[in-house]
DNA sequence: CTTGACCTTGCCATATGGGTAAGGTTCATA
DNA sequence: TATGAACCTTACCCATATGGCAAGGTCAAG
């Protein structure tokens, strides 16, 4: 299977699945004679492994390591549950940073007249900063 | 003043003020003879501006078109107001895609024994995906 | 005059992609 | 068999915003 065939078959793009490769996720069993990129079905499950993994988030550092320990039969869960629980706490800060700019932004947002005029309460916002409420 | 006191009035890193003025939000005053940035009060405010700006989230293209417009007296606050909608929007999606994965990874992450096994609920749904719930 | 703190530019890196160019390969069909 | 389409290769540039480092110039104080 060439890397057109894998990118189709795992939902990854053809470039993408050269870009795991470069960061060492993943390398193809074999090339052809040519060159090629030669996939079997077993590399087809780890690039599925990495979309979904990226689908939930997790950076590519962490999914070097998850697919080493799902590749490991001696692997132990309390390991890939610590770094679940780390990317789920960036993903909370993340949250809570967009969280509080929304909040900031709705506020403003309504202070804004928007009646064409000059005066902008969201313009006042950022020069004055009282960051307030 | 130079970089570094217009860095501390700001709240920028010097290396960041370089950047914001190589994408053409911000230009010193002045140079010196010896090609030091020199920064005046006025300049103090727009990177006070772009500071305030990127803590909303605002992407740089979005802060360059607002410090036009807040630098034009006959500016329309509508068109403010729409920028700043639209980046709203921008981090409300951003804001459902990081609630998505917290919850999912919240589900699979108490799935997940942690007892030390190999029996791995994550591991498992990054295998099978079952884009359930 | 030396030293240290500051400044300059420029490159590399992060993380995830999109795009494009220049070239080789494979295969089917004219 | 020759040609073209569709695929592959590597290797760049672009974007997002930010950090770091290196090599060198400048300035002020001692």
């Amino acid at each position: 299977m060439n890397i057109g065939q894998a990118a189709a078959a795992s939902g990854l793009s053809a470039k993408m699945i050269r870009h795991y490769e470069q960061s060492g996720l993943v390398q193809p069993t074999s090339r052809s004679t040519a060159g090629y990129r030669q996939y079997q079905s077993k590399d087809i499950e780890i690039l599925k492994f990495i979309k979904r993994a990226r689908l939930l988030g997790f950076p590519l550092a962490d999914i070097a390591g998850l697919l080493a320990l799902w590749q490991n039969p001696r692997r132990s869960n309390t390991v890939v549950k610590q770094v679940a629980q780390q990317h789920l706490q960036q993903v909370e800060l993340k949250l809570q940073e967009l969280q509080a700019m929304k909040r900031t932004l709705q506020q403003t947002i309504a202070q804004c007249a928007g009646d064409g005029g000059a005066n902008c309460a969201i313009l006042q916002r950022l020069t004055d900063d009282s960051t307030k409420a």
